[in-house]
DNA sequence: AAACTTTTTGTGAAAATCCCCAAAAAGTTA
DNA sequence: TAACTTTTTGGGGATTTTCACAAAAAGTTT
C-alpha cells in the first residue's frame, strides 16, 4: 500500500490556493484546480510557465467553451468521470492547451472537481501519478464544504425562480433585492426557456444539466429550476444584436450537448420571447409553454419553431379553434374542395395544403407531392375555379392556411 | 274637359284581364296591365298580334329585366314616373320589343302600375291617346285594391322577417309554415345581404328600394326588412354553382342601380356566408353586420369584400385585438423594424406592408410605393436582416401581416 | 366499346424574376 | 472636409416562372 509512503499532503492548508502551490511545489510544475463544472477553484502562482489555455482559464475564473468542448470531444472529459487515475493530455495547440496531466477529485462516486498539472519542462513520472493521487484524496473535503455551501445557495436560487414562474414577485424592487442577494447580475433582457424530456429527470440528469449549464458560455443562464421532465431556464438576451435566432441556436445546441454527452434524448426545446421587465417572467413561462403545446398538436408544421414570436400564426390556435368552434363556420372554399375531393377522389386540399405551406412555390409543393409542375398549375386553376379563390390576395390564402390547419387539428 | 266625351270606361268591370280585352278592342292592339314593379297584372289575348318582349313578359308573369334595364336607361320608365301622358316607345329590336304606347297609372302622385299598347299593325292617334288616359284613370282603384292587399302581405313578410333574425323563431317546421302561409317557397340555400346607408332610409328610398327588389331577376329575394340605414334582404342562394360571386355581383349591381336610378349613393353591401338551415338566418345576420363593421374599420383594405367569407382573416380580428391587447404582447420583428425606422427615419414598416399586401409581388410594391424594383429588393433584404425574417416562411410572413394591420389599428 | 371529359405530363418560347455589379446619392462619423 | 456607411437606382445576363399547346393517360358516360 501507498499509505506506508511520504505523503506531503497530510499536512493541514487554509486556502485552496495554499494548497495548489504545494502541489505544485511538489510536482515541479503549474497546478489548476477546479470544481466539477469547470469553475476555476485555484492556481498555483509561483511558477510562470504556462499555456494559454491556462491563462484564459484564470482570467475568465472558469475553463474556456470551447477546450472544454475539445476536452469532451476527444475523449479526456469523460475519461476523467470514470476513472480515479491520472490522465495525460496530449497538447492541442489549436486550443492554447499545452502538454498536462489531469485528475478527478472523488467523493464516493461524485466527482467534485479537478486537478491539473501543466506539463511544460518535464514530464511527470508514475511517482508523480501517485502524488497526484494523494493530493486529489487531501483535497476533497475543502471541495466538499465548498459544494454544500453552493447547494445551499443553489436552493435558495431555485426557489427564487420558482416564485419568480409562479407569480409570488411581482414588485421589481423586490425582485432585484433577491437577485442582488444571491449575487446575481440581472440581465437587461431575458427569456425563459423551457426544454421538454419524455420522462421525469433523474438526479443523474439533473447533474448533467446543471453541469451543461456552468460549462456553457455561450448564453448566460441566470436561473435555472427543474420540475418532473422539464427543465427551466432563465437566460439572459443582452449582448446580442438579434438574441431570438441566438437564443434558437443555444437551445438546440444545448438538446444536442445532452444528447452528445449525456445520452439524454428527445429534448423539446421552447423559448418564450425577449422580455425586459422582470414581472413578466411568468408570462414568458406561459409563452414557452404554449410553444410546448403547439408543437404537440403541429410537429410537422413546427418542427424547426423554438421560440414564441416565431411560432407566427400558431400563437393563436387556441383561441381560433374556440372560435370556430362556438360559431360553427365552415369555410365555404374548403368545403367545396372537401366536397370535390370525396366526389373525385382527388387531393385538392392537399395539393392546397402543400402550395400554402411551400410559400406560393410551384416547383418546391410540386416536388413535395411528387407531381409535375404542369400538374400542379393545372390543379390550382381547378381549385381556384372550384373554391372561387384568388391565388393574388394574400388574406384569402391566410385564411385558407389557418383553417386548414385548424380543420386538421379538428380531424376533419 | 274631357269629361263631355264619350268614354268606353265607365262600364264596370269584373277581372283585370277583363278590362284589357276591353281596351285592346277600343284601341285595336294588343294590351298590357303591369304593377308599378312591372309585374303582369292582366293582358289581352283576342289579339294574336304580338312582339317577343310580350311573350316573355306574359310568360314569365313580369318584365324581363334587361327589359326593364333598357327602358331605364333609354328614359322611358324614368319619364313615365313623371308625367300622366302616354309615351310612345320606339322598337328596340336587340331586346324583342316593338312599337308601342305606354301610360302610367297614378293614384295621387304615386304610380300604381302602367299600361302598355302595343302599335303593331297601326299607330294611335291622339284621340286613342285620350282613350289610353281615360282607361289609366279607370283602372287605377283596382290597382289600388291590389295594392292594399299585398301591402298587407308585405306587412306580414317583414314581421315575419323580423322574427327569424331577432331569433324569435327557431324550430325548422315553424319556419316553414310561415313561408307556407305568405305563400314564399323558401330556397335551398340562401344568405343574408345587409346595405348600409350613410343616413336613414326614408319612404321615398324604401319605395326605390321595393321597386328594384322586384324588378331584379338575376338572384330571387325571399324576404327584405329595413331599419334605420339598413336595408335587410334574405337572397336564395340556388341555381348557382358558385352563389358567393353571384351574390357579390348582384350587390354591387343593386347599389350601383340605386344609385343610378333612384340617385342614393354610398351604400356599402354586405353579405353572410352561404347557409341551408332557416334557424341560422340570425348568425348569418350577424355575419353580414360583422362584414360592415370591419369595412368600417379596415375600409381600404376590404374594399372589395362583400361576403363574410371573403373576409379572409379580418374575420378574426375583433378577437385578435382583444387578445393582443390582453397578452400586452409585441411582435419583436415589427418592434425591431419600427425602432429602426423611428432611428434611421426610414420606412422600412410601410415597406414591408406593402410588399405584403401585394402578394411578395416586388414589382407591384415598388410601383406602390414610387421606388425602383431593386431599392424595394434591397429594402426586403434589410428588413429581413433587421426583423430576423424569413420570406420563404408563410407562417412567419401571415403573424406579420395580421400583427400590421392590428398594429395599425391600435394606432402604434 | 365508343365518345367524352378530366387529369397528367411534356415541350418550348415568352415573360418575369432574380441576382450581381457598379455608380450615384444620401446620410454619418471623424 | 474627407472617409465611410447606407441607400437608391440602373443595366443586363442568368435563371425561373409562366403560359399555351398538345398528346397521352385515366376516368365517366352512353
Amino acid at each position: 500500500m501507498e499509505g506506508n509512503r511520504y505523503d506531503p499532503f497530510k499536512a493541514a492548508f487554509d486556502s485552496l490556493d495554499e494548497f495548489a502551490d504545494m502541489i505544485s511545489q511538489v510536482l515541479k510544475c503549474p497546478i489548476t484546480i477546479e470544481d466539477a463544472n469547470h469553475r476555476l477553484l485555484a492556481y498555483s502562482t509561483h511558477d510562470e510557465r504556462t499555456d494559454p489555455a491556462r491563462i484564459s482559464t484564470i482570467i475568465g475564473r472558469r475553463v474556456p467553451e470551447k477546450v472544454i468542448n475539445q476536452l469532451w470531444k476527444e475523449g479526456t472529459i469523460p475519461a476523467l468521470l470514470k476513472t480515479k487515475e491520472p490522465i495525460r493530455v496530449k497538447s492541442m495547440e489549436d486550443i492554447g492547451l499545452g502538454h498536462r496531466v489531469a485528475i478527478s477529485i472523488w467523493k464516493q462516486d461524485e466527482v467534485l472537481g479537478f486537478i491539473w498539472a501543466l506539463e511544460i519542462d518535464r514530464s511527470l513520472t508514475n511517482d508523480d501519478f501517485t502524488l497526484l493521487k494523494n493530493a486529489a484524496d487531501a483535497v476533497k473535503n475543502k471541495l466538499l464544504q465548498l459544494q454544500t455551501r453552493k447547494n445551499k445557495k443553489e436552493e435558495r436560487t431555485q426557489e427564487f425562480f420558482w416564485k419568480l414562474l409562479t407569480r409570488h414577485l411581482n414588485s421589481p424592487r423586490e425582485i432585484m433585492e433577491h437577485f442582488h442577494s444571491l449575487q446575481i447580475t440581472p440581465a437587461k433582457f431575458f427569456a425563459v426557456q423551457v426544454y421538454k424530456l419524455p420522462h421525469n429527470i433523474t438526479n443523474k440528469e439533473e447533474q448533467a444539466i446543471s453541469y451543461l449549464l456552468k460549462t456553457t458560455q455561450r448564453v448566460k443562464i441566470l436561473l435555472y429550476a427543474i420540475d418532473c421532465n422539464q427543465l427551466i431556464l432563465l437566460a439572459a438576451a443582452d449582448y446580442f444584436d438579434n438574441p431570438i435566432p441566438e437564443l434558437d441556436y443555444f437551445a438546440k445546441m444545448f438538446a444536442a450537448k445532452l444528447d452528445d454527452r449525456f445520452g439524454i434524448k428527445e429534448i423539446t426545446p421552447a423559448c418564450s420571447g425577449i422580455y425586459e421587465d422582470y414581472s413578466k417572467i411568468s408570462k414568458a413561462y406561459d409563452e414557452a409553454n404554449a410553444v410546448l403545446t403547439v408543437k404537440s398538436k403541429f410537429p410537422k408544421e413546427t418542427k424547426n419553431i423554438i421560440n414564441y414570436q416565431k411560432l407566427g400564426i400558431y400563437q393563436l390556435f387556441d383561441l381560433l379553434l374556440e372560435k370556430r368552434r362556438n360559431e360553427e363556420y365552415e369555410n365555404y372554399s374548403l368545403k367545396k374542395l372537401h366536397e370535390y375531393d370525396q366526389k373525385h377522389n382527388s387531393n385538392l386540399l392537399e395539393t392546397l395544403e402543400s402550395f400554402l405551406n411551400f410559400d406560393d412555390n410551384i416547383n418546391d409543393a410540386a416536388k413535395d407531392l411528387n407531381v409535375h409542375a404542369n400538374t400542379l398549375a393545372y390543379r390550382l386553376k381547378r381549385i381556384s375555379e372550384i373554391g372561387d379563390i384568388n391565388f393574388k390576395d394574400p388574406n384569402q390564402k391566410m385564411m385558407l392556411y389557418i383553417d386548414l390547419k385548424l380543420n386538421k387539428y379538428k380531424g376533419i
